[in-house]
DNA sequence: TATCCTTACGGAATTCGTAAGCATG
DNA sequence: CATGCTTACGAATTCCGTAAGGATA
């Protein structure tokens, strides 16, 4: 058994039992993929894919296990690399953020700044999507860390750290009726139509539940992704907003008017997440504690070490 | 890197690092594992031992992150290699059960004969020791699974699940003045000397809890680790026994009387733990439903995957 | 001086690519 | 007949053991 088998038997399956596109991808020659494969197959006593004639037609029982097991060796074989390049050098190397369009807007500015200074020679990505894909980039190791509001700490396989908290804003034209009503209520929003998130993103779903618990039917006639989106149909006279208080900038949106709507709507929690079981690089708790300063290089891996050993030697 | 790398790191490290040692253990020459060891070292970009002149005297910082991952991968390896020996033949192979010497002599032998017919072929080993003992044989992966009462839920490597629930007894010669009390407690035990299980055994604690709560200062005149000791002193005259339940037959132990102490002392708990992420044959499953019906299959992978992945292809 | 790691070197084993073969849709 | 896995074979690489060298306690 080695850790080229393992390889091809995971790119294998990544390429939809297709030998000669994993082959391919891996810069090696096909039949060499698929000697490997039949001889770990041998080793292990079992076959791993089922074939039909030739052809690779799916995974065998055994091949599940296998193949579930095969992901978590290279994953450690990967973080022993990375180990290894952190402390060879700590400065450089490479951090992608999976992250929402309100994060990456509003948020993370100032923190990647700061970053850039601290680490001038860590290549950063931004990497954007909603919550779900957010989360699946970490999962997948395509992303080392990701940052989203919603649905972060659905996966048993990530660990979700709260980042910082924030409340909704309603944002209204300068001349709006809603903008001179004393105290926000949601019965005054719901008169108006509104403009928001998709359903999937940044705390929407805090906004339905707080209508729908007073029992009240609101006219969403947009949705967008984007709170610049938002603002922009807001400005032309479409509806009202609702829009995370971050997005609102006091200073550059003069055509606008932010209502407080913290004792309407749940708070929302921004979570960080990262892949349990990864080793971080040394840049990737100073990122993490630059976007949130309670999580300390010490306070995450404390909560990485809950379900994991913790020995020393 | 290679699996051979890892191998040799992980044995040089447990042999305090002495290359000669585990280049013997590993049935190799000494100087294959030196250069290997090097080679390593140089992929990843960082020393692993720390050495003073041609000897290691320690861990680099580096050395003690890789060898951590370096034991999960080899962890993982072990496990592929059991998947195959489990689908290849359901019916055979090993079961180490590291266990103490009450559910040894009281718990485990019906479940024991059970598993012996239903599996002729598997070889069975029951390793005793103390809670604690018993903790360390399953995280070393010298115990595929590990049964006692005490201190297996204080290990965050440890899966520790509930097998059954038990009382201790009082138990005392025939003729003794406490077996004629109408109803016991613990100030009318407290007068006697008493004979019990070791600190560290079968729920001691929670006797020496019920005591101290109560202000009672007891005069423990001999512990053992082992229940039938205890009879045999008891028996003797030296003292009343507390011991567990099921450690009392009724039919054999026809000298002692067993005084019921349900009300006196807190229930204890026996547990199974298993290692986390490590794969259980199918006939370890069947062994620890067989000990515990309630833990079928489902259940303890239910509870293996609490914190783990659990995609489906 | 005994222990223990490193270096050097040659033979053995493994890996890998090319070319050709064969089964499926 | 195009796609895709397997078999065969030779070249290149890697692995591994023996022998010798050098450093520490």
């Amino acid at each position: 058994m080695n850790f080229q088998q393992l390889r091809y038997v995971r790119e294998t399956v990544r390429r939809n039992l297709n030998i000669t596109e994993a082959a391919n991808a891996l810069f090696t020659s096909q039949p060499g993929v698929s000697k490997q494969i039949k001889e770990l197959e041998e080793e292990l006593g079992v076959e791993i894919f089922e074939r039909r004639g030739r052809r690779f037609v799916g995974l065998t029982e055994p091949g599940k296990a296998v193949v579930r097991i095969v992901e978590r060796v290279l994953e450690e074989a990967e973080n022993l690399k990375r180990v290894g390049r952190d402390f060879a050098d700590r400065e450089s190397g490479n951090l992608t953020i999976a992250t929402t369009h309100t994060q990456a807007r509003y948020a993370l500015p100032r923190v990647v700044a700061d970053f850039r200074k601290r680490y001038p020679n860590v290549h950063l990505a931004l990497q954007q999507g909603n919550p779900q894909t957010v989360a699946q980039m970490v999962m997948r190791g395509e992303a080392d860390i990701g940052i989203a509001t919603e649905s972060l700490d659905a996966y048993p396989e990530l660990l979700a750290l709260p980042g910082y908290q924030w409340t909704h804003v309603v944002i209204t034209p300068l001349d709006h009726p809603l903008a001179k009503v004393a105290r926000l209520t949601l019965e005054e929003i719901a008169k108006y139509p509104i403009i928001t998130y998709s359903p999937e993103f940044t705390g929407r779903s805090h906004i339905n539940e707080a209508f729908t618990a007073r029992g009240l039917e609101i006219d969403v006639v947009l949705t967008a992704i984007d709170s610049d989106v938002i603002k922009t149909y807001v400005e032309l006279g479409l509806g009202v907003g609702i829009i995370a208080g971050v997005a609102y900038d006091a200073a550059r949106d003069t055509d606008l008017k932010a209502l407080d709507a913290r004792h309407l709507f749940r708070g929302n929690t921004t979570r960080v997440a990262i892949k349990r079981g990864t080793f971080l690089r040394g840049y990737t708790y100073d990122f993490i504690e630059g976007f949130a300063p309670q999580l300390t290089r010490k306070a995450v891996e404390r909560a990485l070490a809950g379900d994991a050993e913790s020995y020393e030697l």
